[in-house]
DNA sequence: TTATCACTTAGAGTTAACTCTAAGTCAAGC
DNA sequence: GCTTGACTTAGAGTTAACTCTAAGTGATAA
C-alpha cells in the first residue's frame, strides 16, 4: 500500500505544501518517486512522518530533525548518536511538562482571583486607587 | 521601588528589546514613566509581566495576550470576560500537557527500540534489505 | 564641560516555518 | 486528440516574534 502526497498531508493534518518542504529540507530521507516523479509514500515513510511530527510538535526545530534524518540516513551504525538524540529531547518534553504545570498553577490561580467576590470588590476598591494615583 | 527596563528584561530572561516590542504592541498596559521619559516598572507592572510571559511560555499568541490587555486597560468591569480568556487558555495549556505526554510515549518508545539488541540486529538486518531493495 | 552611559524613538533586518504562484508534466476520461 | 486534475519544480511572499541600528536625550563622573 502507497500514498500520494495529498493523502500523507491529511493523514498527519498538514499541507501537500508543508510535506514538500519537509522534503526538500531533508527530513524524508527514504521517499520514493512513481515512474511519474510523484512522491509515493509506504508504511516506512508513514512511520518516520509520525516520529517527525511528534518530535516537531514537542518543540524539536527542522534543523535538529534534519541532523536526525542525516543520521538516520547514514545508516544503522548511527543508532546509539539517534537514541542519544531521543533521550535529550526526552529530558526536554518532561522540562516543558513541568513549565507547563507550573504555569498553569499561575492561570488557575488568576481565574479563582476573578472568581471570588470579595476579590472583586478589592478590584474595584483598587481600580478607583490607581485612577486617581495614575490620573 | 521600582526597576529600569534593563533590570525587568534580566528578571524575566527577557531582552530590553522584547520588553520594549511588548510595550509598542500594548501589552504592558500601565508602565509609566520617569521625569527622562524611561520606563519605570513598580510591583504591579512586574506582576502584569509576571502573566504576560505565562501567557506567552503556555503559547498564547501576541495579539491575544493584546486582547487581555485591552480588557484590562477598559476596566475592572471586565472581569468576567478576561476569566473567560483565561479559563479558555487552561483548557488549551491541559491539552498541550497531554498532547506532549501522549508525543512522550511514542519518544520512549523510540529509545527503548534502540537500547534493545535485538533489535539492533534486526535493523541491521532491515537496513541490507532495504539498501538492496532501493538500490 | 566633556565624556560616558542608560535610556529613548522609528523603522529596518532577521529567522523559522511555512504558504503560495507560475509554469510545466503526465495519466485518465470523453 | 483534448481537457482535466493531481502532481512536479524553483523561487517568491507571508507571518510572528523578535532583534538590531541610527540618531538623539538626559543624568552622572572625571
Amino acid at each position: 500500500m502507497t500514498y500520494t502526497i495529498t493523502e500523507v498531508a491529511a493523514k498527519f493534518g498538514l499541507s501537500a505544501y508543508t510535506i514538500r518542504y519537509y522534503d526538500k529540507a531533508g527530513i524524508l530521507p527514504f521517499v520514493r518517486r512513481n515512474q511519474a516523479g510523484n512522491r509515493q509514500f509506504d508504511e516506512v515513510d508513514v512511520d518516520w512522518l509520525r516520529l517527525v511530527c511528534c518530535l516537531k510538535n514537542t518543540g524539536m526545530a527542522l534543523k535538529d530533525i534534519k541532523a536526525y534524518s542525516d543520521l538516520a540516513r547514514q545508516g544503522s551504525d548511527t543508532g546509539a548518536a539517534r537514541q542519544a538524540m531521543l533521550r535529550q529531547h526526552k529530558q526536554a518534553v518532561l522540562q516543558q511538562i513541568a513549565d507547563l504545570q507550573a504555569n498553569l498553577e499561575l492561570i488557575e490561580t488568576k481565574i479563582d482571583f476573578y472568581a471570588d467576590p470579595q476579590n472583586k470588590a478589592l478590584m474595584d476598591h483598587l481600580k478607583e486607587l490607581e485612577q486617581q494615583h495614575r490620573a
